[in-house]
DNA sequence: AAGGTGACAGGGT
DNA sequence: TACCCTGCCACCT
């Protein structure tokens, strides 16, 4: 278990319920990796419960992500669910929803 | 050992 | 807004 994964895990526990933030702005908080390395850590988050991976989406409000889920549409209905609209596989008003792990606002 | 791949991002056109 | 090219870096052939 590498510590990397554990702090991108970290992260990624800690955004606000109903935002979305990005790979980048992780890699960016961690100062560690770039954003190809936090794709690949929730890459193994799979299996990790506890880890909301469906928060984190690219930058252009995409859901890049949404295939590795265990259904094509799981994703987008976490996301809805916390009332994140989803349209064609992208965030709405994405730059309102955006969460930083700098701001840290709980 | 070497090259290809990927849940990405930023800048140019 | 969209497409293309380049940088990025660990993992998998």
């Amino acid at each position: 278990m590498d510590n990397y994964l554990e702090l991108v895990y970290a992260v990624t526990r800690r955004i606000p319920r109903g935002r979305v933030t990005t790979y980048g702005a992780i890699a960016d908080y961690l100062a560690l990796g770039s954003a190809r390395m936090v794709g690949w850590a929730l890459h193994q988050s799979i299996g990790a419960a506890d880890v909301p991976a469906h928060r984190v989406v690219n930058r252009k409000g995409e859901l890049s992500g949404r295939l590795h889920f265990p259904t094509p549409t799981m994703m987008q209905q976490l996301l809805e669910s916390e009332g994140v609209v989803v349209v064609e596989n992208r965030v709405q008003d994405f730059p309102q929803r955006f969460w930083h792990p700098a701001e840290d606002e709980e």
